[in-house]
DNA sequence: TCCTTGACTCAGA
DNA sequence: CTCTGAGCCAAGG
């Protein structure tokens, strides 16, 4: 899915899977939060792209590679974003396996699990934001 | 060609 | 804290 595809689909994806391959085990990140580590494609509305990357994210997870992490990767509310039929279970499975704890609802309290981020010195190097923002 | 269907997030109730 | 609805594009049937 990708609802508004960025100018740099390809590109852009590939970056999302950088990031994601950064993400240590027993840590997981947001769908918002790996976007807001992408900074938007040159004369892109910068409204636009904190209202859709999100959804890049996702998209860009239902094609990655193997050695992609995607299992790390959840949504806002701590929960499992994908469909209890389309490997939920196996993504939960695979975070219990990393030691991720999910609560009586299924979630994961991302106080106690949310990834940091990637270094300053990693960002710089693959043309990610800096820490501080603009 | 028309209609459905998405790995999201945030504000409101 | 939980549940709803809105925002909005493109590929596939």
């Amino acid at each position: 899915m990708k609802f508004l595809s960025p100018p740099d689909q390809a590109e852009y994806r590939r970056k999302v899977w950088d990031v994601v391959r950064q993400i240590p085990e027993g840590q997981v990140a947001t769908y918002g939060q790996i976007a807001a580590l992408i900074p938007p494609s040159k004369g892109m509305d910068p409204g636009d792209y904190a209202a859709w990357s999100a959804r890049w994210v996702g998209g860009a997870m239902a094609a990655c590679p193997d050695d992609v992490p995607w299992q790390r990767v959840i949504n806002s509310q701590g929960k499992i974003s994908l469909r209890p039929n389309a490997g939920a279970e196996r993504q939960r499975q695979l975070l219990e396996d990393e030691g991720v704890e999910f609560d009586a609802r299924g979630r994961v309290d991302l106080d106690v699990y949310s990834w940091a981020g990637p270094s300053q010195e990693w960002r710089q190097a693959h043309g990610l934001v800096s820490i501080g923002g603009s």
